[in-house]
DNA sequence: GTTAGTGTAGTGTATATACAACATACATGT
DNA sequence: ACATGTATGTTGTATATACACTACACTAAC
């Protein structure tokens, strides 16, 4: 009886801490998502700051341009964010000019659509996204890139599911 | 000489914003990773959250366990964060009593290691993290797994290239 | 040994993000 | 018309993140 003490000092006989800490190492996919987004919005962000734009402004002004006129919540849907988010991160564009509220809109919501000075600003950034982007591609590889775009299909088809 | 303006009503001939746009939608690794993660952390925090823990905080106190006893440098130099964001994290964590500081470090660092209560806490939320494992397989695709841990690898292979 | 360089931790500031709670607007059913 | 339900936008709060700067500690060069 006493021998099994003995011969196992972990606190969990069945799940000793180091075998579950391994197996989050090795197999966590948010643990990985989170480190090359990371990554990847660092990348991103270095090459666009000389257009005083970072990387999480950049795509939402790509969002609301592809968009034409949306609400903060259409954006949000479409962009997997929380309408509160879409009010402040938004909130930085209109600030800065780059994207403006339809006023025409009847009462309820006040669409946004993307201005001209933004219009330009997209036109002048993009070497520098470009550029971004085959960094990216040397990091990640190649083929990886296609199982992104797939990936990120396979979580339009399931809407809403988190 | 007219009819070129006529005809073209874009400011830049070269390259209209539609088209910029479409490049962007389609191609941009830097959206669809972070799109990504919003998506698979909202799922975990889901899935942690009963435990009092989230993604980000979990994520880090496994990297504190597998590390051992790390300084905040090298946990985030592992994790690719920055020292502040790792100083700040950690906080909450010591707040929390998951981690502790090596009292015994000569001088300039404070190294960290798990706590016991911390080692608990895995315990207890492994079966959590276990479900949001599955569900975030169903939701990227099984292929989809393996090349995320493979565009990992690529990224630990390039040390500091951002 | 004093100086110059490097590495570590912390603070100030700004942004990204989500959740909870609220006020308002719209939509329906009765 | 009124009550109920649902969608939209905002604000409060907390956390995650990075950059710039500061304060130390250690190291090496002289």
């Amino acid at each position: 009886m006493l021998y099994i003490h003995y011969t196992n000092t972990m606190t969990n006989i069945g799940y000793p801490i180091s075998e579950i800490v391994g197996e989050v190492t090795r197999e966590c996919v948010m643990t990985r998502t989170r480190r090359i987004a990371r990554v990847i919005t660092n990348l991103y962000d270095s090459y666009l700051r000389p257009h005083g734009i970072n990387a999480p402004q950049f795509s939402l002004l790509v969002m609301v341009a592809k968009m034409g006129s949306a609400s903060r919540a259409e954006i949000g849907r479409a962009n997997r964010q929380e309408r509160s988010t879409l009010t402040r991160n938004l909130a930085l564009l209109l600030e800065q000019g780059w994207v403006e509220e339809v006023v025409s809109a009847g009462g309820r919501s006040r669409p946004i659509i993307i201005s001209e000075t933004g219009k330009a600003l997209l036109e002048q950034a993009v070497p520098s996204w470009r550029t971004a982007q085959e960094k990216a591609r040397q990091l990640l590889g190649q083929e990886s890139i296609g199982t992104l775009l797939r990936m990120e299909n396979n979580l339009a088809q399931t809407e809403s599911s988190a």
